[in-house]
DNA sequence: ATGAAAGCGCTAACAT
DNA sequence: ATGTTAGCGCTTTCAT
């Protein structure tokens, strides 16, 4: 049996005051007496009510709602980051009393004008931005507060969070030198994949400071099983290579492992990823990993948004979280 | 420049009609001429009309959003494949005009509550329910029509649509069998997963017909290091071993393969999950694997709930998935 | 086949 | 410090 649930009109009669004085007491916009507030607190949680979400948007404009832009779950098997994502982001935003509302990748630009012309959402948080995505149009015309997770070349009207991808590069690149290898494996196919944004900046980042100081780098140093193979079957004297995945760690170490390349310590491996890789076998007992600070970055996305949203005349900015190193 | 989105008494200027008569267009709940259709139309696509979501909530009771209670993304890392089913629900909602909306399991019954009191969501969709949940005694109190995914052992109130994890178990032990093995490993820690629902209905397939069978049976068979050091400790006559993990299947693969245990081919590793396993090595070329059908399984529990939605007197069912091999 | 009008449950401007 | 009241933009009954 379905029961009508109570509204502020049954609040108002339990307390005894007027049905406006409710809503004042939930929405905080108009002083209270102490005693007032107590009864109208005490029929709240008598009754159980929560503010009716349809006609609270309707009057306000105001849903406390968030729409979320998720990619498509691909092959890329870098899902499980993804998910962490967005966990993250669900938490922080009740945290600040919204919920976040699923737009798929898949709904493209017409999903996009859908949610804004429906009013369900105040704002949008998107991710995995391409570097030109038929989306932002749309999300740019609705005037909608956004922020973007991971950082697009273009536009400055919404706020931006992401892992700082530049400085990561370049600090791939000195963590190599200083492990005293003189060359760099790049795996995860960033060549293939400069249209990702964060991709794009990563390898800026590399190759910027790897022509500095004097460091062959290979791009696309295949899915897997080219790793060990290439590194074999260079013909001169022996040569110490730092590895470097964004994604797919977990591929390749099991090829290295099957291959026997594992066991040749000359190597240094160097992960980023949501996929823990330390714990996966005692011959990577050691390898230093990049944290990649989700928690960190949605919530910031998260609690930026909430400013837009919230705090009259707030502007767009760029915030870059800086990577840091995990030691194994 | 935020701009007022166009309401329906903006459509109905245009279209020189009254502001009724397009809620009659859009809603289909009563005969139109062809003309003044056509009009309405038109109108309704120049001025990129959509209805306000609050405004129809409000008046109809129908929000046209799903609740989905999403399990927290833990250590498990078989997150990508919780990834694939949330993309496969929220598309498969838009084909039916539903949005999602998510609720983290971390919000509890507190949560529940909150989400149907406010009236935002018209049903709900439940992943991962523990075989005893303090989120359903809400969902039931609410009287919102629900499906789990997963099955759970309690109410008939609500819908449930899962794998035949029973079933699966039995095809587990009889390709074992086929496979010439006397004993099967299970790995993932399912003893120590009994709680949860799939686990246990899978353990219970296992057990029964092994016993028939006469096959030894391992559960817990170790996160992943224990399992080619256990193969090989006995002292008896070599012994054809099957290898079955719910999860955390790569990791596993990876110690073998460190260890040098993947090159024995007396082994057989039947595997279950999103993670995709065949193509990690040469060495796994064969292995038999189960489909997991998320897609399937996503789609008819969105359509089962949308049947429960709008199908009048429509009462609860229980769809069970069968599982296929999904040959390498 | 169409229009007029009531009202869903709130918020906020306008009273006192 | 509190009460009264006018809508927000729809859906739906009641009229014609």
């Amino acid at each position: 049996m379905r029961k009508r649930a109570p509204t502020s009109q049954d609040v108002a009669r339990l307390a005894g005051v007027s049905q406006s004085t409710v809503s004042y007491v939930l929405t905080g916009s108009r002083p209270i007496s102490e005693q007032t507030r107590q009864r109208v607190e005490e029929a709240i949680a008598q009754l159980g009510y929560h503010p009716n979400s349809g006609a609270r948007t309707l009057r306000s404009r105001r849903s406390g709602v968030i729409g979320l832009m998720v990619p498509e779950a691909g092959a890329e098997a870098d899902d499980g980051v993804l998910m962490m994502f967005i966990g993250a982001i669900a938490r922080e935003a009740r945290r600040h009393g919204y919920d976040i509302l699923l737009v798929t990748a898949q709904e493209g630009a017409e999903g996009i004008r859908r949610v804004v012309r429906t009013g369900v959402c105040e704002g949008l948080l998107l991710m995995e931005l391409e570097r030109f995505d038929e989306r932002v149009a749309p999300v740019i015309e609705s005037g909608l507060p956004f922020v973007t997770i991971g950082k697009p070349e273009q536009f400055p009207q919404g706020s931006v969070v992401d892992l700082d991808f530049e400085m990561l590069g370049r600090m791939v690149v000195d963590r190599a030198v200083e492990e005293d290898c003189d060359r760099l494996l790049l795996f995860g196919s960033p060549g293939r994949k400069r249209s990702r944004n964060d991709v794009s900046r990563l390898l800026a980042g590399v190759e910027d400071s790897a022509e500095e100081a004097g460091l062959e780098v290979v791009l696309d140093a295949g899915a897997f099983a080219d790793v060990p193979a290439r590194a074999a079957r260079g013909s001169g004297p022996p040569r110490r290579t730092a590895l470097f995945g964004i994604t797919g760690v977990r591929q390749v170490l099991f090829a290295m492992a099957a291959t026997g390349a594992l066991s040749d310590d000359a190597r240094r491996l160097i992960a980023l990823g949501g996929e823990a890789v330390a714990d996966v076998s005692p011959l990577l007992a050691s390898v230093p990993q990049i944290d990649p600070r989700r928690g960190e970055i949605s919530a910031l996305a998260v609690r930026e948004l909430v400013r837009l949203l919230q705090v009259d005349g707030a502007g767009p900015r760029t915030t870059l979280v800086e990577p840091r190193w995990l030691e194994g």
